[in-house]
DNA sequence: AAGCCGGGGCA
DNA sequence: TGCCCAGGCTT
């Protein structure tokens, strides 16, 4: 027998006796789901993407809601999901859809891959599960299932190898149900051919698994690019002004596009923000022209966060202004109930729930009892 | 083709 | 600490 039909056999019988992991999308025929699943899913992991679906689905019940919704609330409720593209892409296409297309979503491979924020894998999942289309995907769980089981050692991140295991996926795809096929290879690489410690002792395929045969399973798959780690130093102003506070949105390219933060300054080097002090506070709001007089109350401790592709330590220096309420910059001054609803990246909120505002709010108080 | 985009879980 | 996760976009 060829080797893809043993595979295609064997998966599917795995697929149909084993109890599958239950998630809230699966077997879900509205395709408006589906493609919001398929999102939030996106190099996410299914059980840190479970309660955002919840969330969404919920507040956003078709695609006429969320597209309707203000992009501002649609970002909190993505807050701390990461690559925030995905939600700005997510909610341009749900208006593409709604408005555009009147409700109707595109039905066929080459119209779904053409919707932002979808690509081969989005669009293959989307044509299987949603319209029964012979599509194979592949995500990571399929370049490991493959790469393993028929012993390839051609880089995933190249593009020879992506297009080497899609055609092998295309191969494999169990046309009579693609479906049921695609949701067995990604259970199968989730539950069994893990990454880290696979369970090749009950594993069904292993007799003809080649990386089992030569014992290079955690050999595979091979990747050839290192992912480079840039450390990154921040110091953050939470500025207060009669019980408002200063944010400004980012914007450009960089890290947490489109979220909140509070005015900072990056430093090039460690030394230069560990030297940073009172006086430093000085220069850098000279540096802006803020004329008012100002008192530092505290300066935090620095908090660290570790993304995939960077490492940024920050602290904040929070700031007390004194006199009118004047326009300062292109700084908004939100309230604290205000700044609630807005999308901050974790590293601010963990200031934030830290107790930062109690504080200012704390300080008035005693500032009120003395006079 | 290469670089970049978050946050969480795990060994 | 390094790698991975139901990837895709930009340059």
């Amino acid at each position: 027998m060829d080797r893809s039909n043993y595979f295609r056999q064997k998966l599917l019988l795995w697929h149909h006796s084993v109890n599958k992991r239950q998630l809230p999308w699966k077997g879900e025929k509205d395709v408006y789901r589906i493609w919001l699943s398929e999102i939030i899913l996106q190099q996410t992991r299914a059980e840190q993407g479970w309660k955002y679906y919840e969330r969404f689905v919920n507040q956003y019940p078709t695609v006429q809601k969320l597209a309707k919704a203000p992009l501002e609330e649609v970002y909190k409720l993505w807050e701390g999901l990461g690559y925030y593209n995905r939600c700005r892409n997510l909610h341009s296409t749900a208006q593409f859809i709604a408005f555009e297309l009147k409700g109707k979503f595109p039905d066929t491979f080459e119209t779904i891959i053409e919707l932002k924020g979808v690509g081969p894998y989005t669009a293959a999942a989307i044509a299987s599960f949603g319209f029964g289309l012979p599509h194979a995907v592949v995500d990571g769980n399929v370049f490991r299932v493959l790469s393993r089981f028929f012993g390839i050692d051609t880089p995933i991140d190249s593009t020879e190898g992506k297009k080497q295991f899609q055609q092998l996926a295309n191969v494999c795809l169990d046309t009579s149900d693609p479906a049921a096929y695609n949701q067995a290879i990604m259970d199968f690489g989730a539950t069994v051919c893990k990454p880290d410690l696979p369970d090749c002792r009950n594993c069904n395929l292993k007799t003809k698994c080649v990386a089992f045969e030569k014992g290079v399973v955690n050999e595979l798959p091979f990747k050839e690019k290192k992912n480079k780690i840039r450390k990154r130093w921040f110091r953050f102003y939470i500025m207060e002004l009669k019980g408002t506070f200063a944010v400004q949105k980012r914007t450009g390219k960089d890290v947490w596009g489109n979220l909140y933060e509070f005015p900072n300054e990056e430093y090039k080097t460690e030394k230069e923000w560990k030297l940073a002090n009172t006086s430093s506070t000085e220069t850098w709001f000279k540096s802006r022209k803020i004329k008012q007089s100002f008192t530092v109350l505290s300066t935090s401790k620095p908090i660290k966060q570790q993304l995939s592709h960077q490492l940024i330590y920050g602290n904040a220096v929070l700031v007390q202004i004194k006199g009118k309420q004047t326009i300062l910059q292109d700084w908004e001054w939100k309230t604290a109930t205000q700044l609630k609803q807005l999308p901050f990246p974790k590293l601010l909120n963990d200031f934030l729930n830290a107790g930062v505002l109690e504080l200012f709010a704390a300080r008035h108080t005693t500032v009120k009892q003395k006079t």
